[in-house]
DNA sequence: GTCTATAGCTTGATAGAC
DNA sequence: GTCTATCAAGCTATAGAC
């Protein structure tokens, strides 16, 4: 057999940045076949439920990834260092706001029977993204009722600043997000 | 002539639900046809442009049914009355949250030379939706730099809320955010 | 594990009748 | 203003050689 044209995790991480930027429809085979360097039918000897598969994997490579990212706020240490910890790696994975988030793109978009796989699959990183911020608003000193909505609200300010920025090119509400994270979490 | 089949206003708001469920690429000619009740070359008749000429069509329409959204903003009375009227605009139009916003869904997918016509007129449909904001903020009291923080950070939210509650389903976040403008643009 | 070649379908778009 | 019929191009997916 010839060798590796690509590496597993080289191969995951252009296939990330194509479906961040294009969304599941918006990235074809043709764009998938360039960003990657690998034909049609070996990207199906790689993934053999084809798109889907691809959107998948993904969505679970992005879930591993975004784990590392959310680590320091499950590490010892004061909560405030932490979650500036934090702010700095979403900072530089998501390019200082300049990144599409992949549960944004992907969630765009439902198949005829009113479902979407890939969406509902996503969600879980959305719901685990929520829960580790709750954790250390509860380590924090809040209550349960409250670590939930401050944890929530920072996601929302989150996502929304990537929203923004997609849009108007301005990154500014990314930065004062980054910034802010630490009083929003911990109410201080 | 045959009469029409389905009126102006029917047709853009048919298409304005489409385009924000299931963004540009994900609207098909088929699902068009479908949700419009008119065949392709109908559509075509209507829009010489094929699908960008939809899609700048309904960028047009929502440009001018949120100006109506937002028009107590621009109207006499007190200030955090106005903003709590369209709060409760913002709610209807988005269905408490559950709908996705036209902006975010538009703004997903670019062309091979780095461009996306459609999100670049519909960034002036956010840019719009800030600067409403910001002057309302500064009719509040706040100076100019204030209010143009306080109107993106209310933005930011909007959109944060709406792609949270796509996600999970929860469109508790939403709520708080309605009930939290008025507090938000004028500092108080 | 990669490739070329190809199948079969859907897409966006058009021609021309009524 | 609507329609049927049709088109070329692009799509996802597969077969089989090396």
């Amino acid at each position: 057999m010839p060798p590796e044209k690509i590496s597993e995790r080289e191969l995951m991480l252009a296939l990330t940045i194509l479906f961040r930027e294009q969304g599941f429809e918006g990235a074809t085979l043709s764009m998938i076949s360039k960003a990657t360097g690998l034909k049609r039918a070996s990207l199906y000897h790689r993934f053999p439920g084809g798109k889907q598969d691809i959107a998948l994997a993904v969505t679970d490579f992005t879930e591993s990834e975004f784990k590392k990212v959310l680590a320091p706020l499950h590490e010892a240490g004061n909560v405030k260092t932490r979650i500036r910890k934090v702010a700095r790696n979403l900072g530089e994975y998501y390019d200082d706001g300049r990144r599409s988030c992949l549960v944004d793109a992907l969630s765009v978009g439902k198949e005829a029977d009113g479902r979407n796989i890939i969406a509902e699959r996503i969600a879980e990183i959305m719901e685990a993204f929520i829960s580790s911020f709750e954790q250390i608003a509860r380590a924090a000193g809040a209550s349960a009722k409250d670590a939930r909505i401050r944890a929530e609200d920072a996601v929302v300010r989150f996502e929304g600043s990537l929203v923004v920025a997609r849009s108007t090119g301005d990154t500014g509400s990314f930065k004062r997000w980054q910034k802010d994270l630490a009083r929003m979490l911990t109410g201080t």
